[in-house]
DNA sequence: AACGACCCCAACCGCAATGAG
DNA sequence: TCTCATTGCGGTTGGGGTCGT
C-alpha cells in the first residue's frame, strides 16, 4: 500500500509531484496551443487533465501569455516603445502589467526585463538609484527629450515621422483636443491619451501608483507631462542643466560611459551623439568645469 | 582554445486579489 | 461570512549566449 492509497498525500499533491518544470519543449507548446485553440484561454488548472501536459496551471498560463499568444510581438523594443515605457513607468512605477497594456503585443515580463537590464544598469553606471532625483532628472531632461528627437529623426519607417516640430504639434493637438483619443500615436505606437499624464487634466490613476516619481520641483520638464517635452526641447535645457549640474557631477558619468565604450548607450536610445549633446549643452552653459 | 564576467530573458516563487460554493 | 481554488502580479533566479582577456 503506497502513501497515495493510504491517503497520506492528496491527489493534488500527487499531481504536483509529477509536475514538470523548466524550459518548455516543442511538444508541450503544441499541446498547449491545441488546448487553447479548442477551449480558449482560462481555466488553466484544467489544462493538465485535458491536454496531457504535466505542467501546473500557473506554468501553462505563463507560457501562453508570455510566449505562445499569436498577437505577441517579438524582437527589440522600438524607440517609440522605449519612450512609452519611460513615460508610463515614471507615472505608474513598477506596475508592469498596466504598462504592458499600453504596448500591444508586449508582455509585462518583457517590459520588466527591459527595465531591469537596461534602465537599472544605467542607474548603476550613474552610481545612483533608479528612483533618485538625479536619475529622474537625467531621464526627463536628457533621455526622453533626446528619445523624442531620435524618433523624429528616425527614417526607419515612412510612417514614423515624429520630428521635434511634429511632436510639439502632435502634443499640442492632443492637449487642445484636436486629436481624438483613437488617433493618438507616438510614432507607430498607439497610445491611449487617457494614460498620457495630464493631457486630459485628470489623474484618476495617480492615487494607486505604487511608486510615484513626481518631483516636487517639477519645472520645465515635468516627468508627468509628455506634452512638455517638445517645449522643454526649445527652452528646457537652460533650467534642466542647472538642475543637473547643481545636484550631481554629470561629467563623471559621461566620461565613464565614454571610457567604457558606452555599450548600452550605443544601443537603441543612447549613443555617442547623445553624450556629445550632453557635453555640448553643459559646456555651452558653463556648468561643467 | 579556455576561462570568467556579464547580459538577456524564460520561468519560477510567493503573495494578493477575486470568485464560487 | 468563511473557506478554498484559481488567477494575476511583481520580484527573483538560473541557464544559455556573448564578449573580452
Amino acid at each position: 500500500m503506497d502513501i497515495y492509497q493510504r491517503g497520506l498525500i492528496s491527489e493534488t499533491r500527487q499531481s504536483n509531484m509529477d509536475e514538470r518544470k523548466g524550459p518548455w519543449t516543442e511538444e508541450e507548446d503544441f499541446l498547449l496551443k491545441s488546448y487553447v485553440n479548442v477551449h480558449g484561454e482560462g481555466r488553466w488548472n484544467s489544462v493538465a487533465g485535458l491536454s496531457g501536459l504535466k505542467r501546473s496551471g500557473k506554468s501553462c498560463r505563463l507560457r501562453w501569455m508570455n510566449y505562445l499568444r499569436p498577437e505577441l510581438r517579438r524582437g527589440n523594443i522600438s524607440l517609440q516603445e522605449q519612450l512609452l515605457i519611460l513615460q508610463l513607468h515614471s507615472r505608474w512605477g513598477n506596475r508592469w502589467s498596466k504598462i504592458a497594456q499600453q504596448l500591444p503585443g508586449r508582455t509585462d515580463n518583457e517590459i520588466k526585463n527591459y527595465w531591469r537590464t537596461r534602465v537599472q544598469k544605467l542607474a548603476k553606471q550613474l552610481q545612483c538609484e533608479v528612483d533618485s532625483k538625479q536619475f529622474r532628472d537625467a531621464m526627463r531632461c536628457v533621455w526622453i527629450p533626446r528619445l523624442i528627437e531620435r524618433i523624429g529623426a528616425s527614417s526607419e519607417s515612412p510612417s514614423v515621422q515624429l520630428s521635434t516640430t511634429t511632436a510639439a504639434t502632435y502634443m499640442d493637438s492632443i492637449s487642445s483636443g484636436q486629436t481624438s483619443h483613437a488617433d493618438a500615436t507616438i510614432g507607430s505606437v498607439q497610445v491611449d491619451p487617457s494614460v498620457l499624464p495630464e493631457l486630459s487634466g485628470t489623474s484618476s490613476d495617480s492615487h494607486d501608483a505604487q511608486v510615484a516619481y513626481v518631483s516636487e520641483q517639477a519645472d520645465c520638464c515635468n516627468p508627468l507631462s509628455i506634452s512638455d517635452y517638445p517645449h522643454s526641447l526649445e527652452k528646457g535645457w537652460d533650467s534642466c542643466s542647472e538642475n543637473l549640474a547643481g545636484t550631481w557631477n554629470i561629467d563623471d558619468w559621461v566620461g565613464q560611459e565614454a571610457r567604457d565604450g558606452g555599450e548600452w548607450m550605443a544601443s537603441a536610445w543612447w549613443n555617442e551623439e547623445n553624450v556629445w549633446f550632453l557635453r555640448q549643452q553643459l559646456y555651452d552653459d558653463g556648468n561643467v568645469n
